[in-house]
DNA sequence: AGCACGCCGACT
DNA sequence: GTCGGCGTGCTC
């Protein structure tokens, strides 16, 4: 079935009826723009001007035009009559459901930041706005083909074959369905056998279809996929998915978006780096017969206003993004599944800080649905809400189909010492050789791009840092360049020591990914080595080559970062050696522990898969530490309730709670008396600590001093109030900026 | 976020 | 003498 016709053949959802309220013409209403002001500014609606709340309008300010959105009646503001300007148009698209604006209003309130900001990740396309388009469409004219004055070319006879379903399709299309060039349909639509035709420039996806058979689930899976289907239609629930790698939590997902599909509802499901998600895109095909619609940083301007529009129009029934997939107009919302919750890319760090998972968890409260939170190493925020029965624990802990868990084994470095200049242990050096020996693929997990953290001089010792931060430069050899991996600064590596002026006198300090390629070259020369990081990925595309060029078995050894740990899943990948595990655990963070479990967990289950079983080497320095001797005798609960219990203890997250003050500017002295001023201002009282102002840990970035303050309480003190009673007996001069960051994940 | 208004350096 | 640098402040 071509696409158009299966899209017309489907009712779209749209907003129930009861949630839309119209605005009396003439009346004075609230608008919302997307702007940082302080709230929505009064407008009067024109006498000829049919809106509702939620209505998209165009509105002057100052001396242009902009876009918002009728937020309400504006009934008790003391905006004086003569101010007042006119709404000056209506825009053509679905108004912002009800849902959506409670959203906006509770994630602002929540992070303190003006509903404006908030706005604008929802209106983020300008040009969806804009009246709908239209582009050209060929179908089959009623003519012969014969009765023209063309030949009958084989192209153009599949051409016309193809065309002939009744439906027009763009021209590309139309080419690569008949596996043709574009200029062979222009040549029959010159000829008079292609018909032309206007279309609205929009998106078509094929429906999904929930009805087709799924896969046969398991025991365990299917007492999980009961409880999510049941809670599938039945209001607002939080449903925490636990289950080991391999244990098959996307087909219990899977089963509930199957069930939310048929309700005629729309689905969400957010992915952390949805961008590298091939292989997920494959199972969802597989199991709905469709590709979901996606939202994530590398659509182009027109992909985003067309999933945009289709999405407020209802005809996306299922989008599959990042975070900020969660602002986008959806009307009739029937499920959330936020998979690898613990994931801190859910955390936004500029802007906005919000965590898209609790924003999820908000989203879905509001909307009165379901939302499932899925992972295998979840975090102690999901777990603790879930001990506490705020959310229903559903536990897969078996791998499927007789899968093993990998064995996990922990290399002592200092005892097993790696060789001068070299970073791999004789253990894991002999591992590698062997695995390629019986024709398997390894991996190499070192989460530090480029090839050395560190360069200094020999001869007196300077090391190169970032101009504008406090942090050192990154060799990058396949670039030929130093790079500050916080601003982005670039240059080329100086021939002379800039402080002793000798010539050739740098040494690399440390390992990154592309000094491990020099060494396991050494080692398997023979070996086909591939370097996979955020420098060699670049986009959808070459990470979906990338996962066919593992799969076609094209590659022995793969030197990755993060990037390769999550979510991939390679049958043949089946040792797994993890250059520093101890890399996460300095810098005295609150999450170090957690999170290092996490990353190290998600890294070992990417060892041996479908029968073939994994091998896991972790190279770390101390090996007696909770985490490592928790992965290698695979005693996660057990961690994680220490990990609790320390954190219970001194009433950190997640039963504290924790607020950043970050305070900012190019004039440091300026930058002290401020964070100094406000430390001073500072709130006491029952569960309430405030710690600082101290140099931030990135004292200096983007040529930007700053300085931190951190206010810690206990979780029955709202945090909100307290900043907002502080924050308001402070003055901050304009050149510094305070950023507010409620319920921080990265202590930077 | 724009865009204006407003006060101090190198040019047609 | 002006053009223009971007610091501060406002937009219903």
């Amino acid at each position: 079935m071509p696409p158009s016709a299966a899209n017309s053949a489907t009712p779209p959802a749209s907003q129930p009826a009861g949630d839309r309220v119209m605005v009396e013409p003439g009346a004075r209403v609230k608008v919302l723009i997307p702007l940082p002001l302080d709230g929505a500014y009064d407008y009067r609606l024109p006498i000829d001007m049919v809106a509702e709340i939620g209505s998209f309008v165009v509105v002057p300010l100052g001396n242009r035009l902009v876009a918002g959105v009728i937020w309400g009646e504006s009934t008790d503001s003391d905006v004086p009559e003569d101010k007042l300007r006119e709404i000056s148009g209506l825009l053509e698209v679905p108004p912002l459901p009800k849902a959506n604006r409670a959203f906006v209003e509770w994630l602002a309130a929540y992070y303190l930041s003006p509903p404006g900001n908030v706005l604008r990740m929802a209106m983020s396309v300008a040009s969806a706005l804009e009246p709908p388009t239209t582009r050209p469409a060929y179908r089959r004219a009623d003519i012969a083909l014969d009765a023209l004055e063309i030949r009958p070319t084989a192209a153009r006879k599949r051409v016309l074959e193809v065309a002939s379903d009744g439906f027009a399709h763009p021209a590309s299309e139309l080419a690569s369905m008949a596996g043709v060039s574009s200029s062979v349909i222009k040549g029959l639509a010159e000829a008079g056998a292609l018909e032309v035709m206007q279309v609205p420039d929009q998106a078509r996806w094929t429906p999904p279809d929930p009805n087709l058979p799924g896969p046969e689930l398991s025991g365990d899976q299917k007492i999980a996929a009961d409880q999510v289907v049941a809670a599938a239609n039945e209001g607002f629930s939080v449903t925490l998915l636990d289950g080991v790698t391999g244990s098959g939590k996307t087909e219990v997902y899977f089963e509930a978006i199957a069930a939310t599909l048929a309700a005629g509802k729309q689905v969400l499901v957010l992915l952390p780096e949805i961008a590298l998600s091939s292989q997920w895109l494959a199972r969802f095909e597989q199991r709905f017969g469709a590709a979901p619609a996606e939202w994530h940083s590398d659509l182009t301007q027109g992909q985003r206003r067309r999933t945009w529009r289709g999405i407020a129009e209802g005809r996306a029934r299922i989008v599959v993004g990042a975070r900020s997939a969660l602002h986008l107009p959806y009307p009739n919302l029937g499920l959330i599944v936020v998979d690898e919750e613990h994931e801190t890319a859910f955390k936004q760090e500029d802007g906005v800080a919000y965590h898209a998972r609790d924003m999820a968890v908000l989203r879905a409260r509001l909307a009165e649905i379901p939302v499932i939170l899925v992972s295998a190493t979840p975090s102690l925020e999901s777990l603790l809400n879930a001990k506490e029965g705020r959310y229903q624990l559903l536990h897969l802990p078996n791998r499927h189909a007789g899968a093993t868990m990998p064995t996990v084994e922990l290399i002592d470095i200092t005892k097993d010492k790696p060789g001068r200049q070299q970073w791999l242990t004789p253990t894991l050096r002999k591992a590698l050789e062997d695995n390629l020996a019986a024709g398997e693929q390894s991996l190499l997990f070192l989460n530090r791009r480029g090839y050395a953290p560190l360069t200094l001089c020999r001869t007196c010792g300077h090391r190169l840092a970032c101009p504008n931060c406090s942090a050192w430069l990154v060799e990058h050899r396949f670039t030929r360049s130093l790079q500050c991996h916080h601003c982005g600064f670039t240059t080329g590596v100086p021939k002379h020591c800039p402080s002793c002026d000798d010539t050739d006198s740098f040494a690399a300090c440390g390992p990154g990914v592309e000094r491990m390629l020099e060494e396991a070259t050494l080692l398997l020369p023979d070996a086909r080595i591939e370097v996979v990081t955020s420098d060699t990925i670049r986009g959808p595309l070459q990470a979906a080559a990338f996962v066919e060029r593992m799969e076609n078995g094209e590659i022995d050894v793969v030197i990755g970062t993060q990037i390769v740990a999550k979510g991939y899943h390679f049958p043949r990948l089946t040792l797994v050696g993890v250059v520093d595990a101890d890399l996460g655990l300095n810098g005295g963070d609150l999450r170090a522990g957690e999170r290092t479990y996490q990353l190290m967990y998600q890294v070992a289950g990417r060892a041996g898969r479908e029968g073939l079983p994994g091998r896991v080497m972790l190279q770390t320095a101390s090996p007696t530490v909770p985490v490592m001797q928790a992965l290698a005798r695979h005693d996660r609960d057990g961690f994680l309730e220490a990990e609790l219990k320390m954190r219970e203890e001194f009433d950190f997250p997640p039963y504290g709670r924790l607020a950043a003050l970050i305070v900012s500017g190019q004039d440091e002295g300026l930058v002290d008396r401020v964070a100094q001023a406000i430390g001073r201002a500072a709130p006491h009282g029952k569960g309430l600590t405030v710690l600082g102002p101290a140099p931030a840990p990135l004292a200096l970035l983007r040529g930007r001093y700053r300085r931190r303050l951190l206010l810690k309480t206990s979780r029955e003190v709202s945090v909100q109030k307290v900043l907002a009673d502080w924050l308001g007996k402070v003055q901050i001069p304009n050149p510094i900026r305070l950023q507010v960051d409620v319920d921080p994940y990265s202590f930077l």
